[in-house]
DNA sequence: GTCGTTGCAAAGCCTTTGCAGGGAA
DNA sequence: TTCCCTGCAAAGGCTTTGCAACGAC
C-alpha cells in the first residue's frame, strides 16, 4: 500500500466529490475544482477520481443518456430518477423498496445472493409535470 | 419518414438483437453477424443498432463495468443481476417488484411521475455461491 | 533527497460521420 | 434509374498513460 501525499488538487477534488448533493460528471468536478486551482488538468481529475473509486469513497454510475457520473459510496439506497423532459437527474430517498429487495432475497431460493442494488426510475419530475 | 430497404446486413443484425436471450454488447453483435457476412463493418453495426433504438425495437443500457449493452425493448421488467465472482450478467424474471414500484407511485405525492424502471442487483450468482 | 503527484501531450477505446461505390426496389 | 445502405477512413469524445518537472514529507 503506497503512502498517499496530500496535495491541493487532491484535497479539492475529494471535497467536491464527498460533499456533492447528487451525482456529478467529470466535467462538473473539473469545472468546480478548476475555480480553486487554475492549473488543474483533466487527467489529474481522472486520476484522483479513480483513486477515490479504488478507495471505495465514491462509486461510478452510468446512464444511457447522461453518461458517466460519480457519487459518494455507501448511501443507504440508490434510487435515481431521470426526467425525460428536462433531462435532469434526481436522487430519491428510500421508499420501502429495500423491504421488497429483502423480500426478494427470501423468495429467490435459487441460490442467487443479493448484496446491493440500484434502482433507476424514468419519468417526469415534479417541475416538468406541473 | 424514409422508406427502409432490406439488406442482408440489416436482416442479420436485427435478428441477432431481437432473438438474443440476454443483453448483447456491440462486439457480440458484430462477431455473430460477421460470421454470416464477412464484409461486415463495425460502422454498419452501429448504424443499424441506432436505427433499431430509434424504432424502439431495442434499448441501450449501460453498466459501470460491463459497458454498453443492447437488448430487446419492452420486456415486462428490467432486472439485471451482476455477479461479482464470475463477472457474468443475468437477467432475473419479475419478482413482485413492479408492485412495489406501483406502490411508490402512489406514495410519492410530490409530483414525480414514474414511467418505467430498471433494477440492478449486485451479488453472487447461484453457480459461484455453490 | 525521495518518490508520490501533477501538467502536458500522445495514445487508446468507443462511437459517429463524410464520402463514394454498391445494391434494393 | 433512384436513392438508401454499406465499407472505409477519418474524426470526435471520453479516458488512460508515458514522461519530465514539481512538491509533500
Amino acid at each position: 500500500m503506497k503512502k498517499q501525499r496530500i496535495t491541493k488538487q487532491k484535497e479539492i477534488i475529494t471535497n467536491i466529490c464527498l460533499n456533492a448533493e447528487h451525482a456529478l460528471s467529470i466535467k462538473d468536478i473539473y469545472k468546480h475544482a478548476k475555480k480553486q486551482v487554475d492549473s488543474l488538468n483533466l487527467a489529474t481529475v481522472y486520476r484522483n477520481i479513480n483513486r477515490l473509486i479504488k478507495d471505495k469513497k465514491i462509486v461510478k454510475i452510468k446512464h444511457a443518456t447522461k453518461g458517466t457520473l460519480y457519487e459518494v459510496h455507501g448511501k443507504p439506497t440508490h434510487h435515481y430518477f431521470f426526467c425525460s423532459e428536462c433531462n435532469e437527474t434526481f436522487e430519491r430517498s428510500g421508499c420501502g423498496l429495500s423491504i421488497c429487495i429483502e423480500d426478494m432475497k427470501n423468495k429467490t431460493s435459487d441460490g442467487f445472493v443479493v448484496k446491493s442494488h440500484e434502482l433507476y426510475l424514468h419519468g417526469i419530475c415534479s417541475t416538468c409535470a406541473a
